[in-house]
DNA sequence: ACATGTAATTCATTTACACGC
DNA sequence: TGCGTGTAAATGAATTACATG
């Protein structure tokens, strides 16, 4: 639960328009903000400053300018952070696993290989052919007598040079260079993001992914969209409900009168 | 990857001495965002454009007023809305597992009872005795012909009357209102969070959990605190080795020249 | 071609417990 | 006994591929 949503629900449309989407993302923000929702880890104070901050700010009228650029530092300054601790989360990660070098490595090929038992270990292969022909639609997947696909994960090590995965499997992440482009060109067409056949063509090349991987990408990536939204819209629902009867009293714990600070 | 770290990243010292902690902050800020780590999602004008103004705000001096606020308003904001983000996902999820009734209930029930097959099922039972003077810290867990333990967590539907859960597996979660006092506790106590004996009596009476358990729950969620704590060091030390030398030519991926917008 | 549902997998996080100090 | 650290088991979210209408 912990992953970072908030920038999900704080780009839903960045590069177009920005003032007036960001006017509407205001009044969501009002709107939430005008109740706390459970005040775990805040004190209320602090909230209450900000709420009423924010309510004198919007409410009053449409958008001010200094109140413009402080939503936009804000939304800007949440984006890069929560890159930022992805990042940092990875090289710790990696950190930490060449620490404890031997016994990390037979959990990452077990995993990569499942099921596959030629062994063959710690030898990457590496044929570089960045266009990968094979793979297609192919609908029997089962009884493919193909070479040792997956795998050739490498050690965990080295990241950043583009290595060749040709996983190709279900739950298996695709490696993470290629969809760098997928992602930009979703960022730039978010208004109408479907696949044209020169778009397509473009994307293969540029991200070294069969055609079906594209498409299928694209595909997830515009489901992935609609549910952030829903799921802003259920915000929103929720706090106006919120708004109009605040009393409710909730049963769920006493007053607690702080615990023996 | 995504779940929201940010907010954890925010608030590491949080209801005390506000303002020192805050100018911390700022500096780690500044040093973030003087290097935009991969610029996936983000336009690269607005993201300097933010980075000036940090760089202005706080490199000329340690803080002003204005900047104190906004800094303030960024990271409550960020904080309510990563909460809200969360309560917002659990709703939309309980939803959808209201439109498709039955097939979600058997996973739910087969998750909770595990190779547990007296059957009984959807009757939630509801002996409502908060103090559980059981499942202490019996170290023969196979053996054990105790009653029904865990299971009962009910229809998905009603989430805010407190259940009897008791789980007491590995992987199983506690109940979330019994957290809510730990929680609070830990946050008043973030500069020396150790139980005393008085306050373990408090809490177990308060979250109706046992004493093992209560002292797992303080002790994991240190260990929590110090690894969130490492990472921000991570970035800092990262962040500062990038500003040094910021000509790092990547050979991630061809300049893309804007495919096809 | 699309939306939607879903299977399979990976990953991060949570809880309980081990060992050594 | 307290604590920190390591880790096993489980949950749950996210990702990718594929099926259906």
């Amino acid at each position: 639960m912990n992953k970072i949503p908030i920038d999900t629900l704080l780009n839903p449309t960045n590069s177009e328009n920005i003032k007036e989407q960001l006017q509407n993302l205001n009044k969501e923000l009002l709107s939430m903000c005008s109740r706390l929702p459970s005040a775990k880890s805040m004190e209320e104070t602090q909230l209450s400053e900000i709420l009423k901050f924010l309510t004198k700010t919007i409410k009053h009228e449409p958008l001010g300018k200094e109140e413009t650029e402080l939503v936009t530092t804000t939304v800007q300054l949440s984006t890069v952070l929560s890159s930022l601790v992805k990042e940092a989360r990875q090289l710790h990660r990696l950190h930490h696993s060449q620490s404890t070098h031997n016994p990390r490595v037979f959990n990452v090929l077990t995993q990569h290989m499942m099921s596959n038992s030629n062994s063959t270990s710690t030898s990457p292969h590496s044929n570089s052919l960045p266009n990968s022909p094979s793979t297609k639609k192919s609908t029997t997947p089962l009884t493919n007598p193909s070479p040792p696909y997956y795998y050739s994960s490498s050690s965990p090590k080295s990241l950043s040079p583009p290595l060749q995965h040709t996983p190709s499997h279900r739950g298996h992440r695709l490696p993470k260079h290629t969809l760098i482009p997928l992602e930009k060109w979703f960022l730039h067409n978010k208004s109408h993001p479907y696949l044209h056949n020169s778009d397509l063509q473009a994307l293969t090349t540029q991200s070294s992914l069969s055609k079906t991987q594209v498409k299928n990408w694209i595909s997830n990536r515009r489901r992935k969209e609609r549910h952030s939204l829903k799921i802003s819209n259920n915000i929103a629902s929720l706090l106006q409900n919120d708004t109009n009867n605040h009393s409710q009293n909730h049963k769920k714990n006493p007053p607690l009168s702080s615990p023996l600070s």
